[in-house]
DNA sequence: CGGCTACTATGACAGCCGTCATAACCGACT
DNA sequence: AGTCGGTTATGACGGCTGTCATAGTAGCCG
């Protein structure tokens, strides 16, 4: 376990997530959020006085910082590092996760930026940084594969890009088919990019 | 205009989709919805008795078939038909929207399945059957400028996933930039699958 | 003219929300 | 022993939400 030793802010940080990538921003009560992670009410004010803005914030910023440190796993865990096996093992995290415990949650960065991109608060720059964080780790790895260093940040937002709307129709048809669909037809351009130039 | 000449149904169905692609769908009320489109706040329950999930639910429904029509146009303005494209054309209504009116609104579809997927009701099979509004159209035009059919329903899934995270990103980044590299980076993988087959 | 249907108008209701105010606890330090 | 800062506890408040109940109006039709 380990995880219910950390100071009851970072569990707050950590249901708030869990639970806004579930059910949305707007659907998720700061109360429910204080129950999820066994934290008691009082504790919310204390620990977030910027309301729930600051802790969605947080939480936005909590879900980049774990996909940009993701990368260096995904990539240590590939038998030969390509583009299209760290993109298939981006993907798995999700086939994976939604085999086991269905299509009930999706990105929480998604939500917020869906939920929160029009109102023009700072959960809008907390979403744009939170993709930066976790593009840039991303591109480094491909630069690192051999993807020229002028194509490895528009490959990576293009690997974003397709990973969070195959999420999304996964999640619509409660079926990982286009996750996968994503891998098969995105892996050979990827590679391709990271082959020695002719 | 012709436009307010439609039934106040269709203009509280119309309105709920613009607003939930700008808000989201918990944001968006009903009264809201209501006065947005010029309508009697009476009228939502005479003509929505299923109440706020029906609305939803028909604006999902509105924009998935909006999203199929609009393929044979882009199809019908291109001036010779390639798969790179017709990509092209779905995105540059994004690209020309954000430079005309600012990164306030996204995909209603979108919207709808962050919040609604894991609901369990029946918004989650709308949004299903909204994507499949959108993909079967784009498949048969792709499959029309020669990509096999065993590919086409794959492709036509790729393109849809990557232009809405795309979106995504575009929103939340208030830049272009995503879609203009989806575009760049996608093209021409798509019109490779158009080639006839060595 | 009566009546019937389609639509509109308005107010009330219970419920949840985020936020605030206030007070109590509690371990630590001197 | 005392007190002080970091926490927690609890209740209240106003506002907004979706929904319902009820009454009212307009217009066609027999």
């Amino acid at each position: 376990m380990g995880e219910t030793r950390r100071g009851p802010r970072e569990r707050m940080v950590f249901s708030a997530a869990q639970l806004i990538r579930r059910d949305g921003v707007a659907a998720t009560g700061m109360r429910e959020v204080a129950a999820h992670a066994g934290a008691p009410r009082g504790s919310l004010q204390h620990y977030f006085p910027g309301g729930k803005e600051q802790l969605v914030d947080e939480a936005v910023g909590w879900a980049g910082r774990y996909a940009g440190k993701r990368i260096a796993r995904f990539v240590a865990g590939l038998d030969e590092p390509t583009p299209s096996g760290l993109f298939a093992a981006m993907a798995a995290q999700w086939t994976d996760e939604y085999a086991a415990d269905g299509f009930g949650a999706g990105c929480p960065v998604a939500a917020a930026t869906v939920e929160c991109a029009a109102a023009g608060g700072s959960t809008r720059e907390a979403v744009a940084a939170a993709f930066t964080t976790w593009r840039t780790p991303l591109a480094e790895a491909l630069a690192g594969m051999g993807v020229p260093a002028a194509r490895a940040d528009s490959l990576a937002t293009l690997m974003i890009s397709t990973l969070e709307g195959a999420i999304l129709m996964a999640r619509a048809a409660r079926d990982v088919h286009p996750l996968t669909t994503a891998v098969r037809e995105l892996g050979p351009l990827l590679d391709a990019a990271a082959a020695p130039a002719p």
